[in-house]
DNA sequence: CGCAACTATCTATGTCCATAGTTGGTGGCT
DNA sequence: AGCCACCAACTATGGACATAGATAGTTGCG
């Protein structure tokens, strides 16, 4: 149910069209959130039905046609309304930590190769988090830089500042998860002798 | 697709009902997986169908009746194959730090609420996790102990472990996030001034 | 001109999961 | 005998999402 939010957060920006989002989506906000233009297309049709976004069919070429929609005044009150509203916490479900309970199943060698994986995982996901810290810092990120250039001076240092936060938590997070998969390892070459000796 | 192992996982210990395996989900595996019984009962028709798992009816009462599942070694293989499998990194969705990337929108109050509220909440988790690893090691866990009774010795220690460092892992998790949030709320008071100051 | 790459949108199928019921039996307490 | 808590199993509906593919127009390049 954030699809919709995650939609509003871009189109109070400026107006797009879904195949803009479909991008966006793919890059700017990827890393906190996805979603495939099969589900991006009809959301915004709901959405438009229910007032939160105005569609503007525009002329691309002499006969192509694209839906551009802008974010109305009821959208812009409907995100509002959900930032006041407490996140619900989703009931777990972590195939990783599943895997991981019942290790002692696993060979030493597949069982290092979960370890790496997730390693591997996280510290990509830390270095594009990075990267869009720097991005942020140094105003190179284009949606930032478009959101700054619509917003009241005073609240620019807001905007910055809690993107990065946001992205710090992110990172702290795939550290936590690296470091974890480190004592992964060794607790596999503990339990189970070095590289090769067993199985 | 992780349930039918979470399944398989607890059915390599003893044979159980679908009933009892809902009630396990509420208890010892639920900080790692939840699932429903709406869930759980047609998944077992279907692995039993598969021959993962045999059913079997058993009387209870003058009248009643319960099926019983019990692993087979098609299961027990399907289960070990799981366990060689690399785990699939399902893509980012974060309704939290969704929010958090906008926060610039909410009031303070709210804002300090949400950090708050992630504050609370995993700090419930964490202290649940630590009462499990305090079980696990204190050998009151009742699947652990059933599980170990079945457990070459030689392997006791690898089982013990992997769990307590699978619940250690989700703790670090939950402090991660806890630091996070507590950075949260210094943030949100120096960007929006004291409580009540500002509003 | 022809073709490739990109823009734009839509549909279809299937899985997973949440939520919320219904049905009926058992066992114990009053 | 009546009631309640629990045990056992099933059904129905709908949302969210993945995956795949269909369709059609546009732009640019050689």
């Amino acid at each position: 149910m954030s699809l919709r939010y995650a939609l509003l957060a871009l189109l109070s920006v400026e107006p797009m069209t879904g195949y803009d989002l479909a991008k966006r989506f793919e890059s700017s906000v990827a890393f906190v959130w996805h979603a495939p233009d099969s589900q991006i297309y009809p959301e915004l049709r709901k959405m438009a039905k229910e007032g939160l976004l105005q569609g503007e069919e525009v002329s691309w070429g002499p006969r192509g046609k694209k839906t551009q929609y802008r974010i109305t005044e009821e959208g812009r009150a409907a995100f509002r309304a959900w930032m006041r509203e407490p996140v619900e916490y989703s009931r777990e479900r972590d195939p990783v930590h599943l895997k991981a309970a019942y290790l002692e199943w696993a060979e030493p060698k597949a069982a290092r190769e979960h370890m790496q994986a997730h390693i591997d995982y996280h510290t990509m996901r830390r270095d594009q988090w990075a990267e869009m810290i720097d991005q942020l810092r140094a105003g190179t990120n284009e949606m930032l830089s478009k959101r700054l250039a619509a917003t009241a001076e005073a609240d620019r240092q807001r905007t910055v500042e809690y993107k990065v936060f946001t992205y710090e938590g992110l990172i702290a997070r795939a550290e936590t998860e690296i470091e974890w998969g480190k004592r992964g390892l060794k607790l596999i070459d503990a339990l189970s002798g070095p590289v090769g000796e067993d199985s």
